[in-house]
DNA sequence: TTGGGGTGCGACAAAATGCCGCAGAGTCGG
DNA sequence: CCGACTCTGCGGCATTTTGTCGCACCCCAA
């Protein structure tokens, strides 16, 4: 992963989600990483065998193989490899479980492009990612709301059992606009 | 720690709740280890240097030193020795630190004898099953407070600063025992 | 029609948060 | 030593949010 942008580490992104991993990796991109995008853990494989990356965003929970499949190879092809995970479906055991197959931080969705790029550590080249602002989380609130709600295709009902929230605090939060 | 029991593991158990650590020390003995106590980590620190454990039972959260500079210890004084570490305030970002720093398992309290000695074996597999429920909103808070709590280095002012969040509010929250 | 799912919303009780202040501690420089 | 700055935990009380309940309505399939 080191073709043509010879200067600027790689950067493998590994995410089922079509539009989150365009937004990330222009993000990505804008910090000063060469990004190659995987959809999945099938396509990512080939890919890291070729050329393994200096780094790594690995969605745990995708269609076909687990991430945890992708970090262990990742982490046996270079130790050196700093990998990243993110999941909407966070655990403490699944993340003891990523840390030790290689990973070198558990992050849950969402999580931000600065976000990210501090969890790779101190980097040299995005000295940026020092100033990383957390999300409050009010605002995390509103896109994990959000982000359910679009996986139970606007049914607020449903949406409301699924993250163990009273339907009407659902509805009243929903009514409000995240400030920034 | 291989004094006069020569033919049993031996336990370091480390835990300020007198109570918690008389009764696991109990339950841990009878299912053949050879266990030493400790108060805190400065107690622990010694027992420890003089006679490095084949196994420890680590709280990580104690009045003095936390949990997790005894781990940094004893993973250096020997890196077999198998640690796993009980915490009532369980966040994914000390996990990520306790396995970066050597754990076997982290667990969240309350956890039996059984759940303890499985956890010594505990090793990484991709085979783990995901998650097929979001985290609720209480969780990601949880989460997100702790990781950023770490990332200032415990320091709740500050903590609460950068995430636009009332210092009594934040000290509060911390007070409360996650959900599982 | 019934039964099952959904929608939004108000009233009121309960819980959480915001705000303020108190008391204490430590560090640093003058 | 003092003052200035930071931090800590916590209680009292006002305000806001959430939980609970119920109402009214909708759609769809049997």
């Amino acid at each position: 992963m080191t073709d043509q942008s010879a200067d600027r580490p790689s950067l493998l992104l590994v995410d089922d989600d079509e539009t989150f991993r365009a937004v990330l990796s222009r993000a990505l991109e804008k910090r000063g990483f060469s990004v190659t995008l995987a959809a999945s853990v099938e396509q990512a494989l080939p890919l890291a065998q070729a050329n393994p990356p200096e780094y790594a965003v690995v969605d745990l929970k995708m269609e076909g193989a687990s991430g945890l499949v992708l970090i262990q190879v990742l982490h046996e092809l270079d130790e050196a490899t700093r990998i990243v995970v993110l999941t909407g479906y966070a655990s403490i055991a699944t993340a003891v479980e990523a840390v030790k197959l290689g990973a070198t931080q558990y992050l849950a969705k969402p999580a931000n492009a600065d976000e990210i790029v501090a969890a790779f550590g101190h980097h040299a080249s995005t000295e940026m990612a020092l100033d990383a602002t957390p999300a409050t989380v009010e605002r995390l609130e509103w896109e994990h709301i959000n982000r359910v709600l679009q996986e139970q295709q606007g049914n607020i009902s449903a949406t409301a059992r699924r993250l163990n929230m009273h339907r009407r605090t659902l509805q009243r939060k929903l009514a409000k606009r995240p400030l920034t």
